[in-house]
DNA sequence: CGGGATCTTGAGCAGGTTCAAATGCTGTGG
DNA sequence: CCACAGCATTTGAACCTGCTCAAGATCCCG
């Protein structure tokens, strides 16, 4: 009825208070205007210069799928099939113990890739959940070595992104290694500001897409000590939380909790 | 004097008790027998089948080089020159908060390639300190990128090598996140009991070349609590253990108490 | 053989967990 | 459109695992 739900009718439901992402058209491909970095346009990008091949995202942009919260992108044991690229949206990953317990590895959102820790086995090891409704671009694994083959580009990103990958994951073990409570959240909060900054989303003001749960299993700590620490940075004044809508009020102090 | 001197000084040193990894005189080059599956080795195989290119090898077999105890490879914010396989011995690679504590991120042996989270930023975000004696094998970025254009086993290899890191740095998340101190060194324990089966050691008596203090700073828990779950191990005759030798004598159970 | 490093064990402490309960959303079906 | 069920969030209180501090034992290197 109102103008939000004519939006919503026409593209993917973004979150309340979030500025738009740039919008595609359904059979849009990628390009520097309707998909200025994600995962895919990154693969094609030269590494040192600005020249773009475009013959991978004009392919795989037919495989484009909308999934719903809670569905599965792909699960544990599964053989690999494609890669998937988001395009908007957010998903969670995570691996399990065999008695059951689950940890979250990561949050992806728009233009990061998904499944390449699959490789090595040909087998998913982990299981992507998707946190909202999310829209992917499905790239085959024959057609990402086809392209690996001809395009440079495509060989030297793809290694770029798996060596950030591993960057990202360093950075994780050292939070769930050495940091206390406080030091977790401040991190958190602040690697979401910075993605969401890279992208041109406000990087104070932000809705999570995850419960206090999962942040919680992400973080190597309890439910109920993400709420404390929240009301605890509440009083101090470091941000504002409405349920899932959070605005930082001093990045520079979140820094000091942080401590890299 | 004895035996085992005579061998100390003829080849790189080795821990006792150990058996002896496949020895390879200075100028041999990698091959199927002098160095049956080390990183470089395995970095020229095909995918599917036994073909192995070793051109590669053959030129990097040149820029063979001996650290002692407590050497660096490399340090964090260096730039990334080549990356490292080892040949024998043991190196850890850890990263530092921005207030100094420290967390390790893994260790390794023969066979292992090191300095492949450097690619995304050209810089090391890690840093590399040899345990015991240890051989690599310098791999210059160059060689590596023109290798990689031409032999597509080298393409296809670079990238499951660094999806199995990405893998191995999810199951240490997974442990760092939700075990509890007998699971994490349960499954340490196990871990270096199948790497060195998979190398020929024994898979149930080995020796450790790292400390009490690092085995604790890599799984997330004091020093003295690795000491305290060593002996009561030990009490339960699970294990053995004389300082940094360990006998393994139950692993039907330590894969119980590991919880995958 | 001496001294620093490493390993081990004990005792008290604390950060974070677990359990429990109240409150507030959300979305779903009638 | 509303009631209700179920889930998510928040807060309190008791508890527990693993930490810190301390000291002794052992090893290893020079």
């Amino acid at each position: 009825m109102f103008l939000g739900e004519i939006h919503m009718a026409a593209v993917v439901q973004t979150m309340p208070g979030e500025p738009a992402f740039a919008r595609l058209a359904d059979n849009e491909a990628c390009s520097p205007v309707t998909c200025r970095d994600c995962g895919i346009y990154g693969l094609c990008r030269e590494v040192n210069g600005p020249d773009v091949d475009l013959r991978l995202p004009e392919t795989i942009v037919r495989n484009r799928r909308l999934f719903k919260r809670g569905d599965l992108l792909y699960r544990i044991g599964e053989p690999l099939r494609a890669i998937y690229a988001i395009r908007c949206g957010s998903i969670k990953t995570y691996v399990l113990t065999n008695d059951g317990r689950m940890q979250i590895t990561g949050f992806h959102i728009a233009g990061e890739l998904l499944g390449l820790g699959a490789i090595a086995s040909d087998r998913f090891t982990s299981e992507a959940k998707v946190l909202e409704t999310t829209m992917v671009c499905e790239v085959p694994i024959d057609a990402l070595e086809a392209y690996s083959r001809e395009i440079p580009s495509v060989r030297q990103q793809m290694l770029k992104i798996m060596s950030q990958e591993i960057l990202d994951n360093q950075e994780l073990m050292l939070l769930l290694g050495k940091k206390n409570a406080d030091e977790r959240l401040a991190t958190f909060l602040l690697s979401l500001s910075r993605r969401f900054k890279r992208r041109s989303y406000s990087p104070t003001k932000f809705n999570l897409s995850m419960s206090r749960s999962d942040i919680g299993n992400y973080l190597g700590i309890a439910e109920e000590t993400v709420c404390r620490v929240f009301t605890r940075f509440q009083n101090d004044g470091l941000l504002a939380t409405e349920r899932r809508q959070v605005q930082l009020h001093d990045l520079d102090r979140l820094n000091n909790i942080a401590r890299g």
